[in-house]
RNA sequence: GGAGGGGUUCCCGAGCGGCCAAAGGGAUCAGACUGUAAAUCUGACGGCUCUGCCUUCGGAGGUUCGAAUCCUCCCCCCUCCA
C-alpha cells in the first residue's frame, strides 16, 4: 500500500486530495482512472508519455484506465482561445485518428486494462435542456477563477460563451464514466476540478485528481507540442529519435531524466553529481537516448543499435551501418545535375535549396565536398550523398527504359 | 446599429508608387567551434532549365512606363460605443 502510493506519487505535480486517494486505494477495488485526449493530434510524443507512463503504473497496480477521446469537445474547439479555429472533424476522420491513437498508445498502455471511450457517445444524446441543466451547475464567478479566463477577462480579451462549456463537458465526462481518478497536465487542473464538482452534483464521489508536469520540448522553453515543432514522436525511427534526444541541451537533459526515465531518482541524482564533478554529460545523454529508443522500439537491442549509429556518424564522423538506398531515373544517354538529383532523391525540398547548400559547403559525394552545382552524374553510377548533418543516402542513377 | 483598426514571405512585424523576393526579430537550415548539444561567430532562408528567368504581399478588377504601396468592388479578422 505504501509502496503503491510511492509509485503513484512519483513525478506528479499535485494530488487532490491525497487522503482520498489513500482511502480509495485502501478499499482494494480496481480504480477507474480517466485521462482525456484530443481527437485532432494523433501523433503521440514524449510529452504525452509522461501521462501515459503514469496511467501504466496504475494498470500495473491492477487498476483500470479509461482512455477518453474528446471527439465532442474537439468540436467546441481549443479553450485557450489562441489557436485558430479548426474545421470540425468528420466522423471518419475521428475514427481514423482514434485508430492511430490505438496503434501508438499501446506502446505504453496495457491493452487488457484499457477502455477507450468517445465523449460524443453521451454528449450527442444530450438535448438543449440537458445542456442548460449542466450549465446551471456552475457559476460564472467560478469559471473566471480559471487562470486563462481570468487573465483574458481582466485584460478585456474576448471569451466566447461556448468556451465555458469546455470544462463543463470535460467534467461531465467524469460523471458519465464514473471516474475515481483523473490525470492531466498541470494546465488541466481547473478542468479536472470541475469534474470533481460536477460529480458531487450528480451524487457521485468526487474523483481524485493528479496533475503531471508538462514536458518542455526540444527547444527547452515551450511545452512539447506538435504544432510548435519541438516534439519527439514515439513513432519516429530509432535513429531520428536518438538524434533528437542527443540534441537537447545539457540542462534540459535533467528534466527529461526526471520526467521520462524509469531510472531510480537516486541514480539520476548521482549522475548529476558526477556531471558537476566534471564527467562528460554527453555520456549520460547517450544513456537517456538509449533508454528512450529501447522503450519505444522494442527493447535494448534497438536502443544500442541507435547509439552505435549515432557514435559512428556524429562523434567519429563516419558513415553509419545502414544508409538508405535511393534510385533516380534519367533518360537514356542523359546525365543529371546534382541539385536535381538531390531533389529527386528527397534529400532537399527544392533545387534552389540544393544550390544554396552546395554554395555553403553542405553537400558531399562519397565524403568529398561538392563545390560546383553544375556537376553532373551519369547513369549507372552510385554514390553516397550527404546533405548537411542529417541528409544521407546512397543514390544510384539508372536509365529510364524507353517505352 | 454606429465609429475605428487590420489582413505582408513558416511566425511576429516594418514597408506605404520605382533602389522590394520585400527591413528587423524569432524559428529553421548550412559552415566554423565543441563534449552530441547549448552558447558564440559567419552565411542562407519563394521557385526554376540558376551569373539569368519566373511567381509572391487577403481575393477580383483598374490607374500607371512601373503597384505590396494609388482607385473600385468583394471576403475575412479585431477593438471601442450602443
Amino acid at each position: 500500500m505504501a509502496e503503491q502510493l510511492r509509485l503513484l506519487k512519483r513525478g506528479t505535480e499535485e494530488i487532490l486530495l491525497e487522503q482520498e486517494l489513500i482511502d480509495r486505494l485502501g478499499e482494494g477495488k480496481p480504480l477507474r482512472v480517466k485521462a482525456g485526449f484530443d481527437p485532432t493530434a494523433p501523433d503521440l510524443h514524449l510529452g504525452h508519455t509522461v501521462l501515459l507512463q503514469k496511467l501504466r503504473t496504475f494498470q500495473d497496480l491492477g487498476h483500470e484506465v479509461l482512455f477518453l477521446i474528446g471527439d465532442f469537445t474537439g468540436m467546441i474547439g481549443d479553450p485557450t482561445g489562441k489557436s485558430a479555429t479548426r474545421p470540425p472533424l468528420s466522423r471518419e476522420e475521428i475514427l481514423e485518428n482514434a485508430r492511430t491513437y490505438e496503434t501508438q498508445v499501446y506502446k505504453v498502455l496495457d491493452r487488457a486494462r484499457t477502455e477507450v471511450h468517445f465523449n460524443s457517445k453521451w454528449m450527442n444524446g444530450m438535448d438543449a435542456a440537458d445542456l442548460v441543466r449542466l450549465a446551471g451547475k456552475y457559476t460564472v464567478a467560478r469559471m473566471l477563477e480559471r487562470d486563462d479566463f481570468n487573465k483574458r477577462y481582466k485584460s478585456q480579451q474576448p471569451i466566447a460563451i461556448h468556451e465555458f462549456l469546455y470544462p463543463l463537458v470535460q467534467g461531465y465526462d467524469s460523471v458519465a464514466l464514473r471516474a475515481d481518478v483523473e490525470l492531466g497536465g498541470t494546465d488541466q487542473k481547473f478542468n479536472l476540478l470541475v469534474g470533481r464538482e460536477l460529480q458531487k452534483h450528480y451524487g457521485q464521489r468526487p474523483q481524485i485528481i493528479m496533475t503531471l508536469p508538462l514536458l518542455e520540448g526540444t527547444d527547452g522553453t515551450q511545452k512539447m507540442s506538435k504544432s510548435l515543432g519541438n516534439y519527439i514522436g514515439i513513432d519516429e525511427p530509432p535513429d531520428e529519435m536518438f538524434g533528437k534526444l542527443m540534441s537537447i541541451s545539457d540542462h534540459l537533459m535533467w528534466r527529461y531524466f526526471d520526467l521520462l526515465s524509469s531510472k531510480d531518482p537516486h541514480e539520476v541524482a548521482a549522475m548529476k553529481r558526477r556531471a558537476e564533478e566534471g564527467a562528460n554529460p554527453r555520456d549520460m545523454k547517450l544513456e537517456l537516448a538509449t533508454e528512450m529508443v529501447s522503450r519505444f522500439h522494442g527493447g535494448s537491442e534497438a536502443g544500442n543499435a541507435a547509439m552505435r549509429n549515432f557514435i559512428t556518424r556524429f562523434q567519429k564522423r563516419q558513415l553509419p551501418e545502414n544508409i538508405p538506398q535511393k534510385t533516380v531515373w534519367v533518360s537514356v544517354g542523359e546525365t543529371i545535375a546534382i541539385p536535381n538529383l538531390l531533389k529527386e532523391a528527397d534529400l532537399v525540398t527544392s533545387t534552389s535549396s540544393a544550390y544554396r547548400l552546395i554554395e555553403q559547403g553542405g553537400v558531399r559525394i562519397d565524403g568529398k565536398k561538392v563545390t560546383d552545382p553544375k556537376t553532373s552524374v551519369a547513369s549507372g553510377s552510385t554514390y553516397v550523398f550527404q546533405v548537411g548533418k542529417h541528409g544521407l543516402a546512397t543514390v544510384t542513377v539508372v536509365e529510364k527504359r524507353e517505352k
